[in-house]
DNA sequence: ACCTGAACACCGTTCAAGT
DNA sequence: ACCTGAACACCGTTCAAGT
């Protein structure tokens, strides 16, 4: 059990100087899904924290799903940022993409929640971010223009794939009360346990799934893809 | 609003007379995760069905994270099945990998769902059956034993985010009480507003996503990856 | 062994009333 | 204009009591 602080007025209980804001609001609330998870993020804890009533952040954001998206936006926008930064000049637009691949990994790997976040806010501020710098390197590539969405949409769907498993795996393993290689150990063994009239690939994966390294694959499959893009299409 | 049908017994207030089975519960669980949607089903409703009380279920299920995996696990492995038997003897490797990719589509694209559902429970029953199938194909197309865990899982990566795209696809046409046309019509148009200086790249798709086709473009990313598996790797 | 349904400890959200 | 906090309509889950 998390022992909760209640915060401490500095005097009395005198009405607060400065008004509640919006990015104070996302910005606590980050707080809360960083420390302790998507379930703890409550109208009630997030008051709490702000000092302040449930009611009082209504007055600031529509509901809890703006909310989130709010959170997940300022994520994103922060590691976007950070990627162009990144991103050396007169570097490859594969380079390009998997820089920007892999600040996405790093930022749902210190966030989990935002790969949920993500995905249920489709055509939202966050989702646009990603696909306009994904799509700037697709053309950099010289994928041709008829290609761009399909191109795109491929990238983004497999980035929000391992951006789901991850925070799953993340959460799982939270409820658990595991870390990572413990999960893993846990996982590997039941495969390895599994029936091997049913299940023989499954079992034959054991090995590699206990010893795999997820920011390695994540870029394989984003190596993979860029392969598929730079290849010929034949039928 | 829906009408809620309240369930008729054929008889007075007598005890049920065949005991309520797991099966059961899991049959109605998803009538009514396809009928209304994630938000639709919830120990009172279903409990209201099956003509008992809510505690009756905790019987048979341990919770609801329990029956979600468990409907899911439902649906998957009729998909598995269902797709085995499309696989012509003589396929290459690769359009058996094409048709289960678009058997997992279809699904869940009748029972969005599954999508998240499937997100939300790693490592468990239907995921593995989703893997195993998979890792079938992977070994047939001879990709090197080394190798198997990094493909299957950017595959199975790909999958789940489309998965994941297309469930809040349609939940938000659902919440928005919008046709899958209408939203994307929305979105377009909104995506055509966008500032040309911010999102170049993304107004200049707002055409493309207009029109596109999720099944086709699905598939597209499918043949993307199968590609780079089969293409050289240069570094 | 299995079911009943009231009760518990939560949620997100609203809204009259305050300043 | 912004905040307060009680109240409402829900949840999932538990559990004594029944059959």
């Amino acid at each position: 059990m998390v022992q909760k602080a209640r915060p401490k007025r500095t005097s009395s209980s005198q009405r607060r100087e400065e008004s509640l804001s919006r990015e104070q609001i996302i910005e606590a609330s980050i707080e809360l899904l960083d420390n302790s998870g998507e379930g703890g993020l409550t109208f009630r804890t997030l008051s709490e924290r702000l000092a302040t009533g449930p009611g009082a952040i209504y007055w600031h954001i529509a509901n809890k799903s703006d909310l989130l998206t709010a959170a997940c936006d300022t994520i994103i926008a922060r590691t976007m940022t950070a990627s162009l930064a990144s991103v050396t000049t007169g570097a490859t637009p594969q380079a390009a993409i998997r820089l920007l691949a892999l600040a996405m990994f790093d930022a749902i790997d210190a966030h989990p929640w935002v790969g949920s976040a993500l995905t249920r806010s489709p055509g939202q501020s966050p989702m646009l971010r990603i696909v306009e710098r994904i799509g700037q390197q697709i053309r950099a590539l010289g994928v041709p223009p008829k290609k761009h969405w399909v191109t795109a949409s491929a990238l983004l769907s497999y980035i929000l794939g391992v951006a789901g498993r991850n925070a799953a795996n993340g959460q799982l393993a939270r409820t658990q009360g595991l870390n990572r290689s413990d999960l893993l150990e846990a996982v590997s063994t039941a495969w390895s346990q599994l029936d091997p009239e049913e299940y023989p690939f499954t079992r034959s994966l054991a090995g590699q799934l206990r010893s795999h390294d997820d920011r390695k694959d994540f870029l394989a499959g984003i190596d993979l893809i860029l392969r598929g893009i730079g290849s010929p299409h034949r039928r």
